[in-house]
Formats: C-alpha cells, structure tokens, sequence
DNA sequence: CCTATCTCCTGTAGGC
DNA sequence: TGCCTACAGGAGATAG
C-alpha cells in the first residue's frame, strides 16, 4: 500500500507522538512479518530514546539513542495505529512514552529492523532534477515506469504515483526509458514532484479496499484526485488502457489520446 | 550491469 | 449463497 507520501504521513504522525520519548516495552506478533526481525536490532529497543523519526523512499527510521537506528517498511499492506483495540495481523508493537505503537501488515510483506538498501535521489529533492532523470534513463531499454519504480533511481515512487505522473507528463509507461528526450524528462521530474507533494498535502491515498489510514485512523484522500489510478477514464474524459504486459509485474493505465 | 520473472503472504472482488 | 480465480499500492532473489 504506502508510496512515499503515505510513509511521510505516517513519520509525521509518529515524529509528533512518540518524538523523545522512551521505548520501554515491545512484543513481536506471532505469526510476525515474512522477514524475522534481527535479534540484535531488538535487544537495542529496550531504554532507547526515539531522538527522531525520519524517511528514506517507503522507509521509515526511528532515530534511537547512542546512536542505533530502527529501519522499518510497511511493505505492500502495513499501517501503523496508535492506542488502538485493533489487535488483526499486529506484527510488531512497541510503548513509548505510554503511548502503544502497532504495526498491523496482513500480508506480512512489512519489515522492522533490516538494513537500508542502495537508493536513489530523493524525489522531492534538488537531486532529482531534469539532468538527474536523463542521465539515469538513458540508454535503457527498460519501460520509463518500469525505472521509475526502481527504487535505486528514485526513492519512494511506487504504482499508483508511476501511473499519476506518467498520465500528467504525456509518456506512456511503457515508453523505453532510453527514448525519453531531455524535455520529456524535465516534464516528468516535475510531474513527479507535483503529484507527490498534492498527495501528502491530502495525506495519502485511500483506494476502495485496501484502505490507506493514517496511525490517527484518518483515512487519506488523494484518491478524490487521482487522474489515472483506479479509474475507467482519465481526468481528460478519455477511455484509459491497461498496457499489453504489466510492468515491473504491476498492471499500467494510460491515456492512449494523451500519453505518448 | 541490465531486464524480466518468480516469490513471499492474506484479503477481497468478481465471475460462475 | 458458495467456490474459484485473479489481483492488490513492494522488493529481494534469481536466471538469462
């Protein structure tokens, strides 16, 4: 579920409530997530002070005292509750402060304590800039989605916002990447940005099902905006298509009038 | 290195 | 209604 705007929603909300305060207990739920949760990042938990909450792409870090780190991913189905009664696939849970942080992941894609992998720019950052982009698609053959979800390219670009900002450059997904001009690029770059900027000024997506709720139970609403995403038509009124193969395994709408 | 495919899970929607 | 299949917003491993 969460892309990098659902992820910052959550670190703001975790950033403001258990900022500074001190983990005194967690359990790890049974069954827990896919990956087991190394031992030796929990023996750190417990008497650490939370200095801070950060992200990097989909990950969150918990900032910890004497300088140890709690990387964390929501992967495909995770959320986070604060204080909540609902007790449905808890992976993990920690107090701070009093204050009882769950972790809930169905699908048990999530993970709590692995190392951050080889990343890219961050997207809202002067470092994904239109040079950047050209550079990091050229000469390959790959779909230019298909490289925006390359978390090594760019950090924290998943489907839904792919597909968005594709739709609002005029590319099609699946486009070789390697075929994409320098003003094409500089569109995208800035579409990119856009979109993930409107979606965390509306905290996130929420789509039908798997319902994105931020850890205050609020649930996000991008998805009152979305152009492409989820749709039949496209913001421009236009029939929307699925491409002929998925990319990167993911099914791709487009605007075959507006998307070239 | 690059690219495509498979896989880890569970829940849900849609077809019959 | 129930059963079955396909699919879901991620990403690591692997094979070519």
């Amino acid at each position: 579920m969460p892309e990098l705007p659902e992820v910052e929603t959550v670190r703001r909300a975790l950033d403001r409530r258990v900022r500074g305060r001190v983990i005194t207990a967690y359990r790890v739920g049974r069954p827990a997530f896919n990956r087991p949760i190394p031992t030796r990042a929990l023996s750190r938990l417990k008497g650490s002070r939370i200095e801070s909450v950060e992200r990097r792409g989909k990950y969150l870090i918990l900032r910890l005292s004497r300088g140890w780190d709690l990387v964390c991913h929501l992967g495909m189905s995770g959320s986070i509750s604060f204080d909540s009664v609902e007790e449905n696939h808890v992976r993990f849970r920690f107090t701070a402060g009093g204050r009882i942080v769950k972790m809930h992941d169905p699908r048990r894609f999530g993970r709590v304590g692995c190392a951050l992998p080889k990343l890219g720019p961050e997207p809202l950052s002067a470092g994904f800039n239109a040079d950047y982009l050209l550079g990091a698609l050229r000469g390959r053959s790959a779909a230019v989605k298909a490289c925006l979800l390359d978390q090594a390219v760019v950090a924290g670009v998943g489907n839904i916002y792919a597909t968005e900002a594709l739709y609002h450059a005029g590319i099609r997904p699946q486009r070789r990447a390697g075929a994409v001009s320098r003003a094409e690029a500089a569109r995208l770059c800035v579409e990119v940005k856009q979109v993930l900027r409107r979606a965390i000024r509306m905290g996130g997506t929420t789509l039908q099902d798997q319902a994105f709720k931020d850890p205050e139970g609020r649930p996000g609403r991008f998805s009152l905006r979305t152009a492409v995403y989820g749709r039949k038509l496209g913001a421009c009124g236009h029939e929307l298509k699925a491409t002929n193969r998925p990319i990167s395994g993911r099914t791709s709408l487009y605007c075959p009038v507006c998307q070239r």
